[in-house]
DNA sequence: TGACGATATGAGCGAATGCTCATATTTTGT
DNA sequence: ACAAAATATGAGCATTCGCTCATATCGTCA
């Protein structure tokens, strides 16, 4: 096994027939690691899962890691956009109100085919996808301080880059454990409820 | 690679000189993973890194799933006597002196080696240490749903389920964040006191 | 139409890894 | 002192995996 160090892809798709290779091989890289998990997931197969020759998944992508890499990205992607739609939808509600359907929105970001995203988190620090899941923690990080900032007077931390880390990391955390480990939790509000009362009472004065 | 299941030890050491192997292959396994990560490090290295054979490594452990899971429950039970031992400590304590204690003592546990807690977190979906780790939250949470039973009058929330899964889950999630990636954050007591904060509001009435 | 770049193919090489087993050494119990 | 049990050894087998490269096919455009 040579050092693989590129997660970067090889060459850029021009003719649609490659871009139809390239969706392929994500599709597949999808399905072999929820069907057998990434150590047993091998270019190989998810070339064969994906009917196309492993040359080809070479021409693309110059490891495994640079496949899983790219497909972090665009699950990070889809859940940064269902957040973005939100935080502009509840931008106009008091926090009250704002609060609980951020929180929902966050849950409903997990549930984006849970078992991929499951696996991908599981992965993340394996493959050189660090940096875009660092970079989307950013991207939500300001998106966060932006509302907070929009709110400045109605709430009482002072330091907002230490409310929105820790805000930020006890959501995602709650949210996490029960998408992938507690499902039944998420069977009443219940759970919405309690998250909204731990962001709410930590930010009112 | 034939089929890897057991993540139990094969053999018991019952000898002296076996238990000193045992200790022997723990203490490389955490070296070794520490320096080259879970991926490239075979079990050769490892038996090699602790001066014993392969065939003595092979002796007690089934694969390398089952030295890093047992070395995951070793870690796990270090950490949770700190906490173990702190939860006595404040027990006495009035509620907002008790919880930042609490807090400071999860960094601690947090900063046992925190390079082998950092591999091994991102390690434990893929070996058997699941189950482990599993054990170990619900020990946490039932130490904190005692903390909190006895304060039962004191404290807001009526569903102390729902509140020993969200505070444990938060605050883990935050100290980890910060232990892990941004140290800096721990410089001053800043963290301590706004997590600290996070809790109380959640708790009190 | 023809020629060149883009894309696709897959057999197979080299390297690494997990693990066994036949053998040797040490400890224990009597 | 000696037999049996426990423990240790490491060469090497079987397998897998990542990846290349020589070759073939397709798309584009003058």
């Amino acid at each position: 096994m040579a050092a693989r160090v590129l997660t970067t892809p090889r060459k850029r798709p021009r003719q649609e027939r490659s871009r139809d290779t390239v969706e392929a091989l994500m599709i597949a890289t999808a399905r072999v690691l929820i069907e057998v998990g990434y150590d047993h997931a091998s270019t190989n197969r998810i070339a064969e899962t994906a009917g196309i020759s492993i040359g080809s998944l070479y021409q693309y992508f110059p490891n495994k890691e640079a496949l899983v890499a790219e497909l972090c990205k665009r699950q990070g992607e889809k859940e940064f956009q269902i957040l973005f739609d939100q935080m502009e939808q509840v931008a106009p509600l008091p926090l009250r109100r704002a609060i609980p359907e951020l929180i929902r929105a966050i849950i409903s970001a997990h549930r984006v085919e849970p078992k991929l995203h499951k696996v991908l988190m599981e992965q993340v620090p394996r493959v050189g996808a660090l940096k875009n899941v660092r970079d989307l923690e950013r991207r939500i990080g300001d998106l966060l301080r932006i509302q907070l900032e929009a709110r400045r007077r109605q709430i009482r931390p002072r330091h907002l880059e230490h409310a929105v880390f820790i805000l930020m990391h006890a959501v995602e955390a709650v949210t996490h454990a029960a998408v992938l480990d507690n499902p039944e939790y998420l069977d009443s509000d219940k759970l919405v409820e309690e998250l909204s009362d731990l962001v709410m009472r930590y930010l009112v004065p």
